[in-house]
RNA sequence: GGGGCUGUCGGCUAGCUUGGUCUAGGCUUGUAGACUUGGGCUCUAUAGACCCCGGUUCAAAUCCGGGCAGCCCCA
């Protein structure tokens, strides 16, 4: 283990202070294998508050989780020709058992439309059948060409998919836009990052789906994060694989589609957009260690009444459901913890010594401003709550801060240009709706639209690439 | 997709240009002990490395080729 802190500054070179804050606060680790990546307790012990936070929001509106295979035959995946096409260059093959070849090659999961599809149409017979919404979590891969990135860009990675079925077209559109309102929630309620929410154009939506509904955050180096996605499949796979039902009207129904999922990318999210010189700051909403206590014995002092005290602070707080880790090394100075705790990114630190005893005090500091305040012994729940609280806003306040910083509108594509290849940043523009521009756009900056806001505005000036009538206001940029 | 850079103890690195006292040095870390503890204490002892394959050469960490891996920049 490397006890040595984060060694670049964010602002000076942000993408080896990205890779050092991950490895180093105990995040993750490279693999073995190429675009691989190990993820370490600090960071499932994160993924499983997110799951813990989805669970509840999806099994609150009747979705179940489950498991389907891993492995999908190479039939299933080609049935949805733009799926297929989508896919298909990333895929990892299974194509031997042992020594002997495989009749039909197998598919590493992408994605599992397709398998779970291909049941689907044997569950559903009725209207009664429906709607169905389920859940997994699992892993996928998908075999990336580009230069990867720890939890941003690997071959493998972790994710929850949703998928629905439903009679009409209305309840689809619906499920669609509920799970983007919780994703939001997670987004900016708990993770405290601000997201741009609306559709992908098509050059950008999903392989096989009607349309694909977004979520943008932005990163402080300029460049888009997608965070997730919600997709109205429409009946473009309930065609293919032939899921139909009897309706009550007793005629034959072919039934509407979702899919959404979000992925361990989340948590590179909170990285970038929380962490400092330090190391990772951790939203107290999705931190997995919320308090750390160090006791500051010296010698000389009643190092017994210390230990005691620091005891009783901790059982305090966990009596009350707050995540605490006293941490009593004796090997360790106080000096030396603190960093450690700073690095993995915890929200509050509680110090224990002489002084604070005297006082029937403790001595409290927050991970986001570095502020430490004293507080009476009788104050202590009362006030951890509220820091929380402070915290979680004062991160999310500053990153809807930074997101309005990045922000532009332009009208000019020289000054788009300019702004893309200099700062970065969304890029609020008027397009005339053609995808020849769009690609024009990428080919000369790099810049793609990322997101189509669903409460457009309607444009006042024309397109920014070809000056022709614009139909609608959309936010460019490079992402990852 | 294109270009560039880099691989040395667990981590960071010196050495490489100009091959030879390199028997590979330092810091950090690990282990054992002592001393300490309000911002990465100090001291002692000890452990630990030239990415892989091939080539050139009397001689390779150093030069050449290939592989693998990582990073950066551009698209």
């Amino acid at each position: 283990m490397s006890d040595i802190g984060v060694t670049v500054k964010k602002n000076e070179a942000f993408s080896e202070w990205y890779t050092e804050v991950v490895v180093k606060s105990g995040l993750a680790d490279y693999a073995p294998i190429k675009g691989c990546m190990i993820i370490r307790e600090h960071a499932y012990a994160i993924w499983e508050k997110i799951q813990g936070i989805i669970n509840k929001k999806i099994q609150a509106t009747g979705h179940l989780n489950v498991y389907f295979p891993m492995f999908i035959p190479e039939g299933f995946l080609k049935k949805e020709a733009e799926h297929f096409e989508g896919f298909t260059p990333e895929v990892a093959w299974v194509t031997h058992g042992g020594d002997s070849p495989l009749e039909e090659k197998l598919a590493v999961r992408p994605t599992s439309e397709t398998i779970m599809y291909a049941t689907f149409a044997k569950w559903i017979r009725s209207w009664r059948d429906l709607p169905i919404k389920i859940n997994q979590w699992c892993n996928i891969v998908r075999w990336e060409t580009k230069a990867t990135k720890l939890f941003l860009r690997t071959r493998e990675f972790l994710w929850q998919e949703g998928h629905t079925a439903h009679a009409t077209s209305e309840e689809a559109e619906k499920e669609v836009l509920y799970i983007l309102g919780e994703y939001r929630d997670l987004m900016e309620n708990y993770l405290a990052i601000p997201v741009l929410v609306g559709l992908k154009s098509d050059s950008e939506k999903f392989a096989g789906a009607l349309y694909t509904m977004t979520l943008e955050a932005m990163m402080p180096d300029g460049k888009a994060l997608q965070m997730g996605t919600s997709h109205n499949l429409g009946q473009n796979f309930a065609k293919v694989f032939d899921i139909k039902f009897v309706g009550e009207d007793e005629k034959d129904h072919q039934v509407w589609q979702t899919s959404w999922g979000v992925t361990t990318r989340l948590i590179g999210a909170v990285v970038m957009v929380h962490g400092d010189d330090k190391g990772l700051v951790l939203p107290p909403k999705v931190a997995p260690i919320q308090v750390v206590i160090v006791p500051i014995p010296y010698k000389g002092a009643d190092a017994e009444a210390i230990s005691s005290k620091a005891k009783e602070v901790a059982a305090k707080l966990q009596a009350r459901g707050i995540s605490v880790v006293l941490d009593e090394r004796a090997e360790y100075t106080p000096g030396w913890k603190f960093n450690q705790w700073e690095l993995k990114g915890v929200p509050l630190r509680i110090e224990i010594g002489p002084r604070d005893l005297k006082q029937q005090q403790v001595t409290i500091a927050r991970r986001d401003t570095g502020q430490k305040i004293a507080v009476k012994e009788e104050e202590i729940f009362a006030t951890v709550e509220k820091l929380f609280e402070d915290i979680q806003n004062n991160l999310f306040e500053k990153a809807k801060v930074a997101l309005a910083e990045k922000t532009f509108t332009v009208q000019n594509y020289e000054e788009f240009k300019r702004i893309v290849a200099e700062i970065g940043g969304f890029l609020k523009v008027a397009w005339c709706g053609s995808s020849e521009c769009e690609t024009k756009i990428k080919d000369e900056t790099g810049a793609t639209i990322r997101v189509r806001p669903l409460e457009n505005e309607k444009p006042t000036v024309t397109c920014i690439r070809c000056g022709q009538k614009a139909k609608e206001m959309v936010f460019f940029a490079r992402s990852y």
